[in-house]
DNA sequence: CTAGTATGGACAA
DNA sequence: TGTCCCTACTAGC
């Protein structure tokens, strides 16, 4: 579930159920406990996603940074007096509803520093409003390695995954082993605009949907052309796999792979 | 029911 | 490379 368009979905639900009023903060499971304790009670200011961080800012002067990882996510209760989740890393609590956060990779107090040094480190989020698509072209041709690679590298692109990866490459026929500083920019710049419309939609629908003809309520693994699919869902050829940097990749042996 | 897998990534070795 | 995140979903017994 977790690319960046989930943790842009978590966060407007998060600013719009507890930002701007004073918090209960606990972690039940406990290795959050000490810094959920200085927490408890303080307003929550802000909530905003980066690429696939998360960033709860609080009156207190502390920003929690979740990451979550391969499998972490967010459940949301009506009744803010639910019991939370054996396990759960941080508990939040506001008027209208509560949040358990589960098995995330990172939850971590932050320093305004850390912050900034965090945010430094990441490429342009395409569902950033202000994110520079320039910019994010400029470091896709910079990359040394493959154009595969380079889209699953946060300093690159910030958000996108290994869904988001193999489907806006088959949708503008790349081969994700072409070496990134030989795809043309106008390519990356084609690229760049698909990806914030197709992450735009994940947060919409809240699912990964990168076949432009399917509904909104397909279910998401047929509404994919490569990723996970026995065959292309555009010219029904078959699609290659292999393993790039301990990641699956897939691509239409006709449409995208010369050889 | 259990096992395998994965939309991430940091860390140890 | 292997391992850890108190996970979810699916295929297979």
């Amino acid at each position: 579930m977790p690319e960046g368009h989930t943790l842009h979905r978590y966060a407007a639900a998060l600013r719009a159920d507890l930002a701007g009023q004073p918090v209960r903060a606990s972690s039940p499971q406990g290795r959050f406990a000490a810094e959920a304790g200085t927490l408890d009670g303080a307003v929550l200011e802000r909530a905003e996603a980066y690429g696939k961080n998360l960033l709860l800012e609080f009156s207190a002067g502390g920003t929690v940074h979740v990451h979550l990882g391969l499998r972490g996510l967010f459940l949301r209760y009506d009744d803010p007096a639910a019991e939370p989740r054996k396990g759960t890393r941080l508990h939040l609590v506001g008027d209208r509803a509560a949040y358990d956060l589960i098995a995330p990779m990172t939850c971590a107090l932050l320093e305004p520093g850390a912050v900034a040094r965090l945010l430094a480190t990441l490429g342009p989020d395409p569902l950033r409003p202000e994110a520079d698509g320039e910019e994010a072209v400029r470091r896709l041709r910079a990359h040394p390695r493959s154009v595969g690679a380079a889209l699953l590298d946060q300093s690159v692109l910030a958000g996108v995954g290994n869904v988001y990866r193999a489907e806006v490459l088959y949708r503008h026929r790349v081969d994700p082993r072409a070496p990134a500083r030989d795809v043309p920019a106008a390519t990356y710049a084609a690229m760049w605009e698909d990806l914030r419309g197709l992450m735009a939609r994940g947060v919409r629908v809240g699912s990964i949907l990168t076949v432009d003809e399917a509904p909104d309520d397909t279910p998401p693994e047929q509404a994919r052309y490569v990723y996970k699919q026995p065959a292309c869902r555009g010219c029904g050829g078959p699609v290659r796999t292999w393993t790039l940097d301990g990641r699956d990749c897939y691509a239409c042996d006709r449409e995208q792979l010369a050889d």
